[in-house]
DNA sequence: CTGTTAGCGCTTTCAT
DNA sequence: ATGAAAGCGCTAACAG
């Protein structure tokens, strides 16, 4: 690989004025820098990016770190996110967390490989993101809430969403309601659980434990979920999903069994993926902006990186889509 | 920001004798490294990820470049480059091509930020990959022809597929058949065009260039296409989509004519998205094996990384997926 | 306008 | 086992 030195060089200048050239910074005649691009072009000379990145130490990219890069709920935010980055001339790069300590991820994040980061990820601990953020690398996180003065929180109102979800099922006239769970260490699961505690409880509906169960906000796991409600010997009337991919799994579990939706059971999801629209019948859903989010994430980010001073706090708001579901 | 230099001056020790003891190269007593260790933590050190990259040279991360990180399309593709790279042990960046040359893509294609890429994407040009490639960075393309000793192909029967589905509209007894295109500038359109030529031609069947028509590969490309089509006088008696997303907006447009599928005319897509299957008709298409491209892609790289020798060509076959947009 | 030179932060010989 | 020192390839301050 031929370097710097090698076309200032071939050249015959000095490997400042070969830099001065290729990164087109004025102060170079037009003769020189036409023998400096001759030169380069010929080596095939491509700078070393590292090394100048070392120097700069901005590399002008941001990255969008995702638990999983290929769930569809991702798209709509990921283009949020790019629309605003690629107009403001920031580069994006996405990232899984898939793999732990050894994950792409968390080596950009403890490395300092991008200028800031946005996250979305349950499984890149705390600890981590405490230890990553500071004036320089602003971090936006979108599904926990960390104590830390230089970490962005865009938030979701779960727990008012959920409580939309569950309070049109008691309005349609529903009153066992079962509840499809993520995982137990999802944030957002938990707080869509409260919220739909919290609507049971105004309507004074008893909670009961069985109808409590988990699924891991996967297709797989909304289908497995679905057929222990069904097992159980009561079926609930309605059920409510943490997310679209776990009904549109249940959705299919309930075909198998022959159980009509909406006619013998009602349910509802939450995120409202592109799916939810396609699927059969249509999922009513708790709409989430997806979109909004990205982008205002990465304005935060870059609002940041340019010195500007911002609120650390944001609350965005659901919306219920009505569809062929619920009864 | 706290570097090696700090840590080592506060744990008493040389730089050298830091950076050993962090990185667990051995050669460092029990005593000192936890002296290092410490020092490490209480000054939250955390190394610069592009120095060190600058010594080493590898990263052990390959990327994977796509024109649009949102597309539904490349979900399970992802799934099958990551499930290879992460059980290898190497790191995974997804960048997108849009921006043109200012692009996350363009600046690790060319700068070398990674140890080697996966592309598809069109937008990117053919002589920024030549120039790219080489020994030490292998490339692998999806959608192209690249002769060039360094590029690998893996690349899907486009013409046998679009053959295909275009036979399989024959048979089932339609006689005209419209095709609708993605961009011009794509090859893997164009395979699709001549293989619906092909069968159109092996069926003794006349093309009409009025039957063709261009979309851009999206949802609303396709919409608008269809709406081309059913504006001119006689409408084919099937449509033949060069993908599913454009089918799906095909699908749009013939509801709102209240031209029923597949009674009044079959359609059939190409791709078998996750979405093909939701939609109402659920889409007759062909299916492109996305996740063994994925996977076989990666672990070619990962091959010419290790240094192994392989073949440059790959070619994997489609399969048609019957539902009921054809009569 | 051009050249010399000092690092950026790290890894890695090579002595000790 | 530890330390001194040489660079990786680049940029930019400074001198001329």
């Amino acid at each position: 690989m031929p370097t710097i030195k090698d076309v200032a060089k071939k050249a015959g200048v000095a490997v400042s004025t070969a830099s001065y050239a290729l990164s087109g910074k004025g102060k170079v005649s037009a003769s020189t820098l036409e023998r400096v691009r001759k030169a380069a072009v010929e080596l095939n000379y491509q700078k070393n990016g590292f090394a100048s990145d070392l120097k700069s130490t901005r590399t002008n990219t941001i990255a969008l770190i995702l638990s999983d890069l290929s769930g569809p709920y991702y798209s709509e935010l990921i283009k949020g996110v790019q629309d605003v980055t690629s107009s403001n001339g920031y580069g994006l790069i996405a990232c899984s967390s898939i793999g732990g300590k050894e994950s792409t991820a968390n080596k950009f994040l403890r490395e300092k490989r991008v200028d800031g980061a946005i996250v979305l990820a349950h499984n890149i601990d705390d600890d981590l993101l405490n230890l990553s953020a500071n004036q320089n690398f602003p971090i936006v996180v979108l599904d926990r809430n960390l104590a830390n003065d230089h970490i962005i929180h865009v938030e979701v109102n779960n727990e008012d969403g959920a409580r939309k979800a569950t309070e049109h099922l008691i309005e349609r006239g529903h009153n066992s309601i079962a509840f499809v769970a993520g995982p137990n260490d999802s944030h957002d699961s938990n707080l869509r659980f409260n919220g739909y505690i919290n609507a049971l409880e105004k309507n004074n509906l008893t909670y009961y434990s069985r109808f409590k169960v988990t699924g891991d906000f996967t297709r797989d796991g909304g289908y497995r979920a679905t057929r222990m409600l069904i097992a159980q010997q009561t079926l609930p009337e309605a059920i409510f999903y943490a997310n679209d991919e776990m009904a549109i799994g249940g959705l299919q579990a309930l075909k198998e069994k022959a159980i009509k939706v909406p006619e013998d059971i009602s349910i509802i999801g939450y995120d409202d993926i592109q799916l939810a629209e396609y699927a059969f019948p249509s999922l009513t859903t708790i709409r989430q902006p997806k979109y909004e989010i990205g982008a205002l994430s990465a304005h935060m980010i870059l609002q940041i990186l340019s010195g500007e001073e911002v609120e650390k706090e944001y609350m965005l708001e659901t919306e219920l889509i009505l569809r062929e579901s619920v009864k």
